[in-house]
RNA sequence: GCGGAUAUGGUGGAAUUGGCAGACACGCCAGAUUUAGGUUCUGGUGGGAAACCGUGCAGGUUCAAAUCCUGUUAUCCGCACCA
């Protein structure tokens, strides 16, 4: 038998699957179908990672299994391809970005067609392709006509080097998300998403869906919801100051109130505020600090000017408080407003303590001269009127009614979740299909002029007045309105790159389609998506955003569920050989390709499995990778001792256990344990010297959906059954043969291991430990002494607690 | 600061959910094959001379704890003045 050589093998399977469409999804089919994602990849300059392969290979594994037992199974692969990275590339070598993401995505695709994953490539996406933006613009345009999309002046995170709008989402700790430079607040028209109007659903549905716990709980922080009240506190500029607060039942404790520096009231009360100048002042330093010198501060000391002039009422027992200004306290969230309960509140009595303001207990519980006690579990309420003896939560009930009643306040839901900043002042997006008029304002474009295309450059360089390159076009920019017919301009600004990623699912269904994003029945059909895997630093942006357009396509008919993803799992990092992050910088990454070329695309996918718990994050070995490649070999040189013949019976009840482990560990992410049970089986076979062909068959069909080509190999040579090894039928195990006949049981004396013995499975306690008891040290043992309890744990161990 | 996760041999990691700790690999050691290196094959490999001791650390519950409880340390990730 000659040599395994996977580069003889691996190219000639990668070929015969494509050629004869052996993965193709069919629409329409009347078997069950299995719908199986992964996240399209950014097809960037660097090519594949060995991050990639370690998704797609879970998947594939999980696809190739279902397509095994019967399923019609869709399984795609596309291209997340517009992105700040080619189109800076582009303006560096003056080339279009069009032309950089092809060359991007014919190397991609090479390098994934190298290792055999079983993605039905008729059915290939590319978000950069007007054919498939066309769809991305429809969306935009039907949010638009139900007010979901909307321009608005407000202050932005402004980008300092990509000269760019960023959501809230992009900014990490001030700096951008992309290039790390400062993000510094600007105000600027933008189109916004109202992403907040979906709030409650984004939280509620997630119990619809299977996504791991702690993806669950981003999601629900990151939406960050929160129940409370509004109160009305009057003040003696003649007008009222709303708060939010979570916390009514502490309104007695209230002995000041802090307003945002931002705060509109601040404009309106100039003629009443005493000190003015220095109230100024400490807007203009607040205005100055980015947020990430604004975060900085947190842990700092508060500051803060005290208004002179205006004062507030506590409504609930009339006392006067004063009013500050403090940038502890944000615009962007509640009334922009607060209620200070020292007491209650670690930052209230910080900013009291630096102030010398009082400090009200309100809950008995703590000491509030030393720290905030902010327990709502144990407090009860003194110091508060009608609130004195009720137990924290029966307090707030209480009062708000009463704020209800007197009509001073109200009941309140807030959110962390702010609208979607939607424009980017960049040229590779999808443009915004609006156009404006001055007599009739934001017009929709019409549906049968899309797509609107991106129109050529001369260059990709963004405006210095922070403009998107397309604003100098005028003669593309220069249209004529749809409704008036009057002269009018387009939208120069561009979606941002979550756009493209938001809805992508949908267009595998049916990807050819030119008169809707998806037939009716394909999304019928397919939806939702039955496993999506991803990494986890999608878990609260990509899954968030593509989760709300999903929810609105629903509510506008077009999609037939609520969730666009029935179970999400997530992978973790594959980490250098020095256990930190792949960089360039580091020195510490590893080529996919390299790894191909010296030990076979099989090898790759079975290391990448066997690496670690998938869902840790793991680093390269380039010592473990010799043994999967050993474990290749050995399978492939069973065909030296294979002879003909059924099952053995020596080796029946461990085959049986194989293919229970293997199938079970797949459909739980365990592929490491799958590979090692497969090791074992072998290292059995290899033991009996001879492995037989039902043997065979089975043990070639278990590994195929790991290393797919040297199987489809070894099953054509070996004649092991009909047609493809990829499509024929998943083993099935019996369950009575999983079960040995004799089992090893341990025996304990104290708890302590005093010997083994093999026994009948089925043997009953006594006989169990009438057996344990001639064991000889067992005997040594308990020989003169009382024995207490005995305990016997079927087919495990036998213990025997004695006593002097 | 808050929230989440993790901690097991020289290394990556197993342990059917409270029941033989270290499966399966890597590495290492010894031997065989080979002109040599590599490959391949066989055996060994947590510590300790042994009684025994061993799952970050200190307690506890239990006949029995890597697994449950209390406290504690370290590392990683997420959020970060959200009233």
């Amino acid at each position: 038998m000659e040599k395994y050589e996977p580069k003889r093998i691996e190219p000639r399977w990668q070929k015969k699957w494509e050629e004869t469409g052996a993965f193709h999804a069919v629409n329409g089919s009347d078997k069950p179908k299995f719908f199986a994602m992964i996240e399209f990849p950014y097809p960037s300059g660097q090519g594949l990672h060995v991050g990639h392969p370690r998704s797609y290979t879970a998947l594939d594994i999980v696809a190739r299994k279902r397509r095994m037992q019967g399923y019609n199974v869709l399984y795609p692969i596309g291209w997340d391809a517009f992105g700040l990275p080619t189109e800076n590339f582009a303006i560096k070598n003056h080339v279009h970005p069009a032309i950089v993401t092809q060359k991007n995505i014919a190397h991609f695709k090479a390098q994934l067609q190298s290792l055999g994953f079983s993605f039905d490539w008729s059915r290939e996406i590319n978000t950069t392709d007007p054919e498939y933006y066309k769809w991305t613009q429809w969306i935009f345009l039907q949010l638009f006509k139900k007010g979901l999309a909307y321009k608005s002046q407000t202050t932005v995170n402004w980008c300092t080097s990509c000269k760019c709008v960023l959501a809230n989402e992009e900014v990490v700790n001030g700096k951008c998300e992309r290039c790390g430079s400062d993000v510094v607040q600007r105000e600027k028209s933008q189109w916004m998403l109202k992403i907040t109007a979906y709030a409650d659903r984004l939280i509620d549905d997630l119990d619809l869906v299977d996504y791991p716990e702690r993806v669950k709980t981003q999601q629900r922080n990151w939406i960050g919801r929160s129940h409370g009240a509004e109160v009305d506190f009057p003040t003696t500029a003649g007008d009222k100051l709303t708060v939010y607060t979570t916390r009514p039942d502490t309104l007695y404790g209230v002995t000041y109130m802090v307003m945002s520096p931002e705060h509109p009231y601040l404009k309106k009360w100039v003629d009443k505020i005493e000190n003015l100048d220095e109230v100024r002042a400490y807007q203009e330093e607040a205005a100055k600090k980015s947020d990430l010198e604004r975060t900085a501060d947190n842990s700092k000391e508060k500051t803060g000017v005290r208004l002179q002039g205006v004062t507030a009422i506590n409504p609930v027992n009339g006392k006067e408080i004063p009013i500050f200004i403090s940038d502890y306290v944000l615009i962007s969230y509640g009334t922009g407003a607060i209620m200070a309960v020292p007491a209650h509140d670690t930052r209230d009595w910080a900013f009291a303590k630096k102030f010398g303001l009082p400090i009200i207990e309100v809950v008995k519980g703590g000491n509030v001269e030393e720290e905030a006690f902010t327990d709502c579990a144990t407090g009860v309420m003194v110091n508060s009127g009608i609130l004195d003896g009720l137990s924290v939560e029966d307090a707030k009930v209480r009062i708000k009614e009463y704020l209800t009643e007197k009509g001073i306040g109200r009941d309140k839901v807030n959110f962390k979740l702010r609208d979607w900043v939607f424009s980017r002042q960049r040229y590779w997006g999808e443009p915004i299909p609006i156009v404006h008029c001055d007599k009739c304002g934001y017009v929709a474009l019409p549906e049968s002029e899309l797509p609107l295309r991106l129109p050529e450059v001369e260059s990709y360089e963004t405006t210095d007045s922070g403009e998107s390159p397309l604003a100098n076009m005028l003669e593309w920019r220069n249209t004529t309105c749809p409704c008036c017919g009057g002269p009018a301009l387009r939208e120069t600004d561009t979606m941002p790159q979550w756009a493209g990623s938001s809805w992508y699912f949908l267009r595998y269904t049916d990807p050819h389609n030119n008169e809707a994003l998806a037939s009716p029945e394909a999304l019928s059909y397919w939806m939702p998506v039955d496993w999506y895997n991803g990494g986890m630093e999608h878990t609260t942006l990509h899954l968030l955003y593509s989760r709300f357009w999903h929810k609105f396509l629903y509510d506008i008919g077009v999609v037939p569920t609520p969730e666009p993803y029935a179970k999400r799992t997530s992978h973790g990092m594959i980490l250098g050989s020095n256990h930190e992050k792949m960089s360039k910088s580091r020195g510490n990454v590893v080529n996919p390709d390299a790894i191909v070329d010296e030990y076979g695309a099989d090898t790759m996918r079975l290391y990448e499995m066997f690496i670690g718990d998938f869902e840790k994050a793991a680093p390269w070995s380039d010592e473990g990778i010799k043994g999967c490649r050993r474990f290749v070999d050995r399978f492939y040189n069973l065909q030296n001792i294979l002879q003909e013949g059924d099952v053995r019976p020596q080796l029946e009840t461990l085959l049986h256990q194989t293919i229970k482990k293997v199938g079970d560990d797949i459909e739980t992410l365990k592929y490491n344990t799958a590979i090692a049970a497969m090791m074992t089986l072998m290292n059995a076979i290899y033991d009996t010297g001879a492995i037989t062909r039902e043997e065979m068959k089975v043990f070639t069909l278990l590994l195929c959906p790991f290393a797919p080509h040297v199987c489809e190999e070894v099953w054509e040579k070996n004649h092991l059954g009909e047609g493809l090894c990829s499509l024929a039928a998943w083993p099935v195990y019996d369950e009575a043969k999983c079960q040995e006949a004799m089992v090893e049981i341990v025996v304990q004396v104290n708890g302590k291991l005093r010997g083994r013995m093999k026994v009948s499975a089925d043997i009953t306690k006594d006989e169990a430990l009438e057996a344990a008891k001639k064991e000889e040290k067992v005997a040594a043992e308990i020989n003169g002494k009382t024995i207490v309890k005995e305990i016997y744990v079927p087919k495990k161990l036998v213990n025997i607690v004695v006593k002097k």
